[in-house]
DNA sequence: CGGATACTGAAAAACGATTTCTCGACCCGA
DNA sequence: TCGGGTCGAGAAATCGTTTTTCAGTATCCG
């Protein structure tokens, strides 16, 4: 900066002024300045930048598994969201371990983001909690039941989809529905949240049952296992997460049960194997570029000091024929 | 920091020296400093550090979708390693945009990057090639032939995995294979050379096809869709990508082919999809795993000064059902 | 011509750490 | 007891910018 200011024969407050866009400044200097600049190939350091004006531009991102489809198109369009905005994304992986999460959140304070965006692995772990309790700057929560007063939060309404997928299989006559869940967090809270209450409003007696363990293809693939080693398997099957769908999907397919026919099945999350499928697999879908944009949003909203309020985000059966008819014994 | 140095009683200086571990510190004062940390919760700006170090203790990556798979698996790997070495990671996606890329290139570098790793979308661009030109930090590049000469590269071995799949191809009769290509990059073109030697070595006629596009479903859908609707069409697709590879099957899917019986199929990348597509598709697989963790180790070696060469990984091919005999006209 | 207004320069004080320099205290051997 | 070496710790400079303050010049207006 010294350099550019000697260049263009002004002082270095001037420089600042020109690229900072205050007020006061002429269009000789400015014009001056600028081309200093651009002959020296100048860019300001935005670290020093960061240091002085006690902003950094930089958003943290902490999420638990980005090599999971869902977060990966979620962090895509925060992104992109962010960036428009002038913000960077500062990216954390916790691989789904509770520990990491809050030492990524203490990292990201210690590197002064200005905000987080985060998807936790353990709602009530205390340690995540006190490293959140501790941060002074904005909070965006993904789809969990964090109890942290000043957050906000961008939630999937998953009882919305999930009623029209337990409601679809009991009009085809199923009563044995088995989900499948992953640990106890809000996602899997309220999917069986809803299968119940459909059971109930039906004034149908409580012949589901639910298997939780992690959100994990090997975890969907043992618990599918188990279900269809049983005296009685389940006529239908709804697997809460892509990752349980993949190995759930995998099982069956290796006893050579005909979805839709021999078994009924529901997933989660519109990926690419679920159209493709054969038959096609019937899942409950949810938006993840609406996910990361309205997460990206909230965002810039709470930095800009605006009121903001929490977001809830559709969710929507789409049947497809891997459900049919229960089949008659 | 002042604070705990009055805490504690002694000067700033000492504090710095207590936690970043200078030689010269008696125990003494070593524990008082301590607990005054501890007491007070303080938390070293990283900013600061990395203002006064020069040394942000970041890498960016710069990528061209983070919602792809492959990508993000990539990224996955890469930043686990990173964080156990120590260093955080400012993301960037480019939605495949060359211009984005360059820009991105000088945003990481304005923000002090230690190190960049980097999948760019063109590799002749000639604003990215001169984004890249003026970095003074260590590039790792992932699998493109961007001259540039301080660079480090993490080659994928597309041909080996490639050569398997032609020859089974041949093998199992195809003479007219068509292969769907995205962007002129080097794994197109390392792909196109695979399937052009294969044919020479054997003595055979050129009677293969290339349809070169953008690595997208979009497109994978129309090249596939145009081939179908020739009047030869060939008897084999190679899709060269996992987004290629989704698009033409969902074209041949609507179609109603059969594959392995009316057309033989090969796909790239052995996303979830190839094994549980019915029947499971042949493709050539990499370890996204392995290449996220080599750019990353290699990005460590080149910041220790650790002297490095390019990095290639292997392909293989992996035979499934959707490959089968040419269909007897 | 007086005074307001607009611009610019120079200098200094941050921002929150690290690092160099310097100096006092202490120990040891001669 | 003194010189030299080591150890430990404080003071001050530094990283690259922004911001503030103050002063000063130039221009403009009536």
């Amino acid at each position: 900066m010294r350099e550019v200011a000697q260049l263009a024969g002004v002082a270095m407050s001037s420089v600042s002024r020109v690229l900072s866009g205050h007020p006061d400044v002429s269009v000789g200097m400015q014009s001056r300045v600028l081309a200093a600049v651009a002959e020296l190939g100048y860019q300001p350091d935005l670290l020093a930048q960061s240091l002085r004006r006690q902003e950094t531009m930089t958003i943290g991102f902490a999420v638990g598994d980005i090599s999971n489809q869902l977060f990966a198109e979620i962090v895509a369009s925060a992104e992109t969201t962010l960036r428009t905005a002038g913000y960077s994304m500062l990216l954390t992986n916790s691989e789904a371990s509770a520990e990491l999460d809050a030492a990524h959140i203490r990292l990201l304070a210690q590197r002064r983001v200005d905000g987080i965006i985060l998807s936790v692995g353990d709602e009530q772990n205390p340690d995540t909690l006190a490293a959140l309790e501790r941060l002074d700057v904005p909070v965006v929560i993904l789809d969990r039941d964090v109890p942290m007063p000043g957050a906000v939060n961008v939630f999937s309404d998953h009882r919305r989809g999930m009623r029209q997928a337990v409601a679809h299989l009991l009009d085809l006559g199923h009563r044995d529905i088995a989900m499948i869940n992953g640990q106890t967090l809000r996602p899997a809270r309220e999917r069986r949240a809803a299968l119940e209450a459909c059971y109930e409003e039906r004034g149908l007696p409580p012949t589901y049952r639910f298997v939780d363990g992690t959100f994990s293809v090997e975890f969907g693939a043992r618990a599918a296992g188990d279900l269809l080693s049983q005296e009685h398997p389940p006529t239908a099957i709804i697997a809460g997460g892509n990752q349980l769908m993949l190995g759930s999907l995998k099982v069956l397919r290796a006893r050579g049960l005909r979805l839709g026919r021999d078994i009924s099945f529901v997933g989660c999350d519109d990926i690419p194997v679920s159209e493709l499928y054969d038959p096609p697999i019937a899942v409950v879908r949810r938006d993840t570029a609406a996910m990361g944009h309205s997460a990206a949003e909230l965002m810039l909203a709470l930095l800009a000091g605006e009121p903001v309020e929490d977001v809830t985000l559709p969710s929507e059966f789409v049947a497809r024929a891997s459900c049919g008819p229960v089949a008659k014994t």
